[in-house]
DNA sequence: TTTTGAGTTGTTCGA
DNA sequence: GTCGAACAACTCAAA
């Protein structure tokens, strides 16, 4: 083949995706090793071909990203190509445009997506074009992580622990100094035309918050590095305060990888209350095991996003209710700390990991609504909406997956409350009309006195819903559902 | 093949 | 207020 300009090899594409970066971007670095031009293209539908669209909230932080990484592209002289249409014909398209000979891009642990890459990598192999693949979202190969038998885990802690007797995962690699452009740049579509239309009105209510992109992403893992990590074995659980890394949007889109979190928090020691010492940040590196994990289940489990792990829950008799699940959606079910949280993902796309538990254990055990009704939910309104993790998520929740927590441990919302947000302050912030209550009645608005509720201007069933449901009652019905399923289950 | 130990995140009740 | 037991046995993973 002949070379596009004098002195020059012929280009080379890379794929971004999930990995929007240039630091330790294991397939833009190959591409850059090879010496040739660089053409970066974000391909706009590839995100459907992956198995499932992405929702509004993350259209609206892949839209702030990808201006993000085109930003950080032309700093280093460099530019991203936008196109739109089926992965295999724009690359096929622009590789002939552009006279490229191979493409790089890094792999999606996903089923459908892994499914796409080998038919994309097919097609271009026919059209006499070669790719290269990396890992750069993953922190072990997940094809190193199986048990002695050769299969896959279904528990965690063996699945961290052979993680952990793996080598450790590589340092991370710096940004290219430079990405030297092709002679003449292909044609792009713009992104503001794009995504003109990309949130849609179910989840319209969510407004921008946090920093999309590599820079937002590495700002947000040095606040947790001096303000977070020291105290996040005790704080975590806290969604009244800033204890928790964030990271899981810039995770999610790859604008900062595991590999790089990794290493900075391994660095660092946590005093870990319990135990009266100084410890390494182990429980935060579990953390990312949990992500890992997440992966790896639905790797080798990929029916699960919407069939339960535990095949006998197939069977579990949850109640559909269109009206009971509206009322959860939009932060309406009359216990403080749920609606709180279900007010905080609508307004701001994110939700704290330990009242996510919470909201979740309600729809599902409260009011036995089925889990993939509220998994669907997490996806169309989480900035950091993510297959695997929610997957694992949900499942746990439901008691129908791996690792599951028995079916009789169900979080009640009112002890939730007083134990992790003991100030009332969470609720306080989302939940502005009880902000006038005392502590002791915050989360349980319902018991508190006449004239506490008057002087805080409370009105129960009006200006603030009455519990739709009473918890007790529904925490017997639904350890009840789950003996007839034992029941039903047993020989 | 059998055995053994263990399993993210809870709640309630009674002593 | 604090503590341990019960909840229901089951499945997983390794020895």
């Amino acid at each position: 083949m002949a070379p596009t300009a004098a002195g020059k090899r012929n280009p080379a594409i890379v794929w971004f995706r999930r990995d929007l970066r240039i630091s330790d971007n294991p397939a833009l670095s190959a591409a850059v090793a090879g010496g040739a031009p660089v053409v970066p293209v974000y391909i706009i539908d590839s995100e459907k071909e992956g198995g499932y669209p992405a929702g509004g909230a993350s259209q609206l932080w892949l839209h702030r990203s990808l201006i993000e990484l085109d930003h950080a592209l032309r700093e280093s002289g460099s530019r991203l190509v936008i196109r739109q249409g089926p992965s295999l014909q724009v690359l096929r398209e622009l590789a002939g445009q552009t006279a490229t000979s191979c493409v790089y891009w890094n792999t999606i642990y996903e089923p459908a997506a892994g499914k796409r890459d080998v038919e994309v990598t097919r097609g271009l192999a026919e059209g006499g074009c070669e790719t290269e693949i990396s890992n750069g979202s993953l922190l072990f190969e997940p094809a190193d992580v199986c048990t002695s038998g050769g299969g896959p885990y279904r528990v965690f802690t063996p699945f961290w622990k052979k993680c952990r007797s793996l080598s450790e995962p590589s340092s991370p690699r710096k940004a290219p100094k430079a990405l030297p452009g092709p002679s003449s740049w292909p044609d792009s579509l713009a992104l503001g035309d794009v995504f003109r239309d990309a949130c849609p009105a179910r989840s319209g209510g969510i407004r921008m918050t946090g920093s999309p992109g590599e820079k937002g992403a590495v700002a947000m893992l040095a606040r947790f590095l001096d303000e977070g990590l020291a105290g996040y074995p005790e704080n975590r659980d806290r969604p009244d305060l800033p204890g928790t890394s964030r990271l899981s949007p810039h995770l999610h889109f790859g604008e900062i990888s595991p590999r790089q979190v990794w290493h900075a928090v391994s660095a660092r020691t946590v005093y870990d209350p319990s135990q009266g010492v100084e410890r390494g940040a182990e429980a935060f590196l579990r953390q990312l095991g949990w992500r890992e994990f997440a992966h790896h289940l639905l790797h080798h489990f990929p029916e699960t996003t919407t069939l339960p792990l535990r095949e006998e829950f197939a069977a579990f008799p949850w109640k559909y209710d269109g009206k009971a699940l509206a009322a959860w959606q939009r932060g309406d079910t009359g216990y403080p700390l749920v609606d709180a949280g279900m007010r905080e993902l609508l307004g701001t796309g994110w939700m704290h990991n330990r009242v996510r538990m919470i909201v979740a254990s309600f729809l599902v055990k409260d009011l036995l609504l089925p889990w993939q009704e509220g998994a669907r939910w997490f996806l169309e309104t989480l900035f950091d909406a993510d297959l695997a993790n929610n997957t694992l998520g949900w499942q746990w929740v439901a008691g129908c997956g791996a690792d599951a927590a028995p079916f009789f441990r169900i979080f009640n919302p009112v002890g939730q409350g007083r134990r992790y947000d003991p100030k009332g302050d969470y609720v306080r912030k989302w939940v502005p009309e009880l902000a006038g209550l005392p502590s002791k009645w915050i989360h349980c608005p319902w018991q508190a006195p006449k004239e506490v509720l008057s002087e805080a201007g409370v009105t129960p069933g009006k200006t603030y819903p009455q519990p739709m449901i009473d918890h007790p009652a529904a925490r017997e019905r639904a350890l009840k559902a789950w003996r007839s399923l034992k029941r039903k289950a047993g020989p």
